[in-house]
DNA sequence: GCCGTTTTCGGCCCGACTGTTTTCAGTCG
């Protein structure tokens, strides 16, 4: 059983508490071992009992050793027929929560979603003791989305989080202003765009905010903190605090809500109180910092932590032992290693490419095309790739300022050879390695193949090794670890991958990999010579998962690379 | 249900906004 369902099913089991009206230590501490396991690079099977998991305790290893070895838990199959799905999945609707929808399905035994939603036309909901019209509309309106996915990648929030930023910044009554939640963050999906402001006149910039154009409904609105939904359903949270209680908000609102917690609890034992507004003494309420984040971290012992950081998985600790890793930035970034051309499915000449790369002040790309007989995304064949190679080299020859290498995405057959000859692998300066077949294997068997590949010497990068797609595909089921070890033992690179729907690996497996001793390299994969931007996003998966300068590739100087990669 | 340089039992972050409240619980951040 893979890491993610045995993670659904505590979740579940945790839903269900919740809504029986459990109390809440335990029902979190479901949720708690379920983010230990779902953030796990080794298989649970693999660790459970063996090593210490955050969060999980003898009941709770219990039941998942019951899961992982006969793949079903008796306690779970017998506590899910007391509450029906619809209950726990009404709970998703702005509003209801795990108290209403226990009180809705008390009173009208609800089974499916029509259920639901004729007790609502019918007017039977606000009947009910305790709920009104407005939780009835709620609902009705509530119902037509529910199973819509709920998570947007960066990518595509980023641009329209600036956009609603620049906006706010214009407001003459804004003071400072922070883009924070999971944003700022950078985590590979957002739910919503989160943004912090200071001001004299909180009532001025909520009133500019919630009647801005771009906005489709206002959710809730106060003196401190608004929410409204814009475009298709895109949901923005506004803080304002004053100026004085920056440091504190921006802290607060940049979470995780998971750092939040620990964090206040050790300033809880320390004699103080941490909310939104600042740092106090317990005993007197004194105000003893909040204007920067820097003044809280550093009054708790803590040098500041990056916000990529912040999600509980050591960073409170390492902080305070100032032990954080001094993160990679973008602007440490050389080169490019991953790019496609219009020799395949890409938009842009490779002229274009190089042009674009040296604005960015690369001094190294590679072209790496599709090329094989599987024909995806316009692979190319032997020939086309010798004359591209021969072009590249032309090319190169002409370029002072940046070295451009010929390269190829090789497709990685079923036993796990290259779909490519051996003399054309040989002319190729950068072979990236891919599973683009049979995403589906057994473990073992995938695991195999993979391995084969990583012992073929032509391989430079393993390319997107876990092949998700976010919001559409699952991970290949991969062992992770065995697979970082046959690429130290040989010396190969993993792959970042910054693609916004890809960012593959992940930020928790870059950081085991890099653990394992793994060199990464952060590519792009760009199919246009504007996605070659997307480099940001790579490094952000690199920041959360730790890595410094020195375990990215593709931050060497060019000599150093081709020394490193044996490049004449 | 989990956990421990105060603890093996007693805590477990802290605050804003809303609806249906007659004094605040529920939900959300
Ligand atoms: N102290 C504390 N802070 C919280 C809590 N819930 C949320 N926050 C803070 C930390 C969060 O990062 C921030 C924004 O909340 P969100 O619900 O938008 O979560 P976040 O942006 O982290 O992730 P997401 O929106 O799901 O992508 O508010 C909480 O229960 N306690
Ligand atoms: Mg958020
Ligand atoms: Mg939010
Ligand atoms: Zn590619």
């Amino acid at each position: 059983m893979r890491n993610q369902e045995v993670a659904d099913i505590l979740y579940q089991i945790a839903d269900i508490l919740e809504i029986q009206g459990e109390i809440q230590w335990k029902f979190l501490a479901y949720r708690r071992a379920a983010r230990t396991i779902e953030n796990l690079s080794e298989n649970i099977a693999d660790v459970l009992g063996k090593q210490k998991l955050p969060g999980v305790g003898k009941a709770i290893e219990e039941k998942v050793g019951e899961l992982i070895s006969t793949g079903k838990l008796e306690y779970f199959e017998k506590i899910k027929k007391a509450i029906p799905p619809i209950v726990i999945e009404m709970t998703e609707i702005e509003g209801i929560g795990p108290k209403t929808a226990k009180l809705i399905y008390d009173a009208i035994k609800i089974k499916s979603i029509k259920d639901l939603e004729k007790a609502a036309r019918s007017h039977r909901i606000q009947r009910i003791k305790g709920i009104g019209p407005k939780m009835e509309k709620a609902i009705l309106k509530g119902l037509s989305n529910l199973k819509k996915p709920k998570r947007h990648l960066l990518g595509v929030i980023l641009p329209i989080a600036n956009e609603i930023y620049n906006e706010l910044k214009q407001v003459k009554e804004v003071k400072q202003i922070s883009l924070a939640g999971s944003i700022r963050r950078r985590r590979e999906t957002i739910r919503d765009i989160d943004i912090l402001v200071t001001s004299d006149k909180p009532e001025k910039v909520m009133q500019f905010f919630t009647t801005l154009d771009l906005v489709k409904k206002v959710v809730v609105k106060g003196p401190t903190k608004s929410t409204v939904n814009v475009r298709s359903d895109i949901q923005v949270d506004l803080r304002v605090v004053e100026d004085e209680s920056y440091g504190a908000a921006l802290q607060y609102f940049t979470g995780s809500k998971e750092h939040n917690v620990p964090l206040r609890t050790m300033v809880a034992q320390m004699g103080y109180k941490l909310n939104e507004y600042g740092v106090f003494l317990k005993e007197t309420d004194e105000k003893v910092a909040g204007k920067t984040e820097d003044e809280i971290y550093k009054l708790f012992g803590m040098v500041w932590i990056p916000p990529e950081l912040r999600e509980d998985r050591g960073e409170i600790e390492a902080a305070q032992a100032n032990s954080l890793p001094n993160l990679v930035e973008l602007t440490d970034i050389r080169g490019d290693l991953h790019i496609h051309s219009n020799y395949s499915d890409g938009k842009s000449s490779i002229e274009d490419m190089v042009e674009t790369a040296k604005k960015r002040g690369y001094k190294y790309i590679a072209i790496t095309d599709h090329v094989g007989s599987v024909k995806i995304a316009g692979a190319l064949d032997e020939t086309t790739l010798q004359n591209q190679i021969s072009h590249i080299r032309e090319l190169d020859q002409q370029e002072k300022e940046i070295r451009i290498f010929a390269g190829a995405e090789v497709n990685i057959n079923l036993d796990g050879s290259l779909d490519l000859s051996e003399d054309t692998l040989d002319q190729l300066d950068i072979v990236i390695c891919s599973l683009h077949s049979k995403l589906r294997m057994s473990r073992k068997e995938i695991t195999n193949r993979i391995i084969n590949a990583l012992s073929n010497e032509y391989l430079t990068i393993l390319g997107h090794p876990t092949g998700r797609l976010l919001n559409k595909r699952q991970p290949s089921d991969i062992d992770l670890i065995a697979i970082f070890e046959v690429a130290k033992e040989h010396g190969k690179i993993l792959e970042i991958n910054a693609y916004p729907s890809r960012l593959d690996l992940n930020d928790v497996n870059s950081r085991t990999a890099n653990q394992h001793g793994v060199l990464l390299a952060i590519d792009t994969d760009a199919h246009s010579s504007g996605q070659l931007r997307f480099m940001d996003l790579g490094v952000s998966v690199a920041r959360r998962g730790w890595l410094e300068r020195n375990d990215i590739l593709n931050t060497l100087p060019l000599e150093a690379l081709c020394k490193k990669l044996r490049i004449k």
